[in-house]
DNA sequence: TATTACGTTTACGTAAACGTCAAGTTATAA
DNA sequence: TTATAACTTGACGTTTACGTAAACGTAATA
C-alpha cells in the first residue's frame, strides 16, 4: 500500500489533536469504542450536532470533545438528559444577569451531586480494601496449613 | 397521644442503630426516600431477602445495610445487576482457594472502575470551577458598568 | 361495626438507551 | 462494471428500573 492509497479521511484523522481535522462517524465510533448507532442516537437527543457533507455527517474537534464529555458523563452514571444539561453549561454564552445567576445555582447543585459521589466512591474504595485484606488473610492462612 | 399509643414497630424503630431492631417496608421506604415498590423490586432481583411474619416482610439490620449499599451503588451509576455482584463480595464466605483468587480478581477490576470514576469526577469538578470563575468574572464586569 | 392505614400479589404500562434489521445511497477497489 | 465498504434514514425490538392500578388481607381506630 503506497501513499496514494491513503484516503482523505484517514489523512485528516492522522493530524490527531492539533489541526482542525474532521472525522467520519466511523472514525469516532472506533476511537471511543461505541457503535455508530450510539453516536447517531446522541445526535437525536441534541448532544452533538455535526455538519453535513451531503448526507454524511462530518465531525470536527468540537463535536469530538462533546462526545468525550458525554461518555465521561455516562461513566459517572448520569442520564443523557442530565448530561445535556451539564454540557450546555460548558458552552452557553450567558447574556443577561438572570441567566448568570441561574447558571451559578445549577453549578452549585451539580457540585453537590459530584461531592456526594466522591464520598460514596471513597467509602466504597475503603470497603474494598477491607474485603481484600480479609481475602489475603484467609489465603495466607490456607497456605500456612498447606506447608505444615 | 400517650405512651400506650406507640406501636411496637415504632418503638423498635426508635432503638435506632444499636439494638437488633426490625423494620417494616414502610419504615425503610421513608428512611431512605424510596417507594415500597422499589424495595420489593430489589427483593425480586435478589438484592434483599427479608424474613416474613406471615405475609409481611420484616427487615433487620443486615437488610437495612444491604439497602443502603444498593442505593449507594445507584448513586455511583451502577446497574442493579452490577450492584448485586458487588454486594455479594461483602458477605460471601469464600471457601476454597479458587474462589478466593477469583474474588481478588473481581476486587481488582472493581477498583479499576472506581478509580476511573474518581478521575472523571475530579476532572469534571475542575471544569465546573473554571466555568464558575468565568461566570463570576462576567457578573463582576456587569456590576462595574452598572455603577459607572 | 365501619373506616383507615398499611401490607400483600399480580400484572400491565413506561421512559431511557440503545440493538437490530431493512432498504437504499455513494464512493472506492478489483 | 460490479462488488465491497461505509454511510444514510426509518422502524420495530429489548433490557432496565421502576410506576401504577386492581383486588385483596389484617389490624388498629372512631
Amino acid at each position: 500500500m503506497n501513499l496514494d492509497d491513503i484516503t482523505l479521511s484517514q489523512a485528516q484523522a492522522d493530524t490527531s489533536e492539533t489541526g482542525s481535522s474532521t472525522y467520519s462517524i466511523g472514525d469516532l465510533a472506533q476511537e471511543f469504542g461505541v457503535t455508530t448507532r450510539t453516536i447517531r442516537f446522541y445526535e437525536d437527543k441534541g448532544l452533538i450536532n455535526p455538519r453535513r457533507d451531503g448526507l454524511k455527517r462530518v465531525y470536527d474537534q468540537r463535536d469530538r470533545v462533546r462526545l468525550r464529555l458525554v461518555l465521561r458523563g455516562k461513566r459517572l452514571g448520569f442520564s443523557l438528559d442530565e448530561i445535556a444539561g451539564i454540557i450546555d453549561m460548558y458552552d452557553t454564552e450567558p447574556g443577561e444577569i438572570g441567566q448568570l445567576e441561574y447558571m451559578l445555582r445549577r453549578l452549585a447543585e451539580q457540585r453537590r451531586t459530584l461531592l456526594q459521589q466522591k464520598k460514596d466512591l471513597e467509602q466504597t474504595l475503603e470497603e474494598l480494601d477491607q474485603i481484600e485484606a480479609q481475602c489475603l488473610k484467609q489465603l495466607a492462612g490456607m497456605n500456612k496449613r498447606k506447608h505444615q
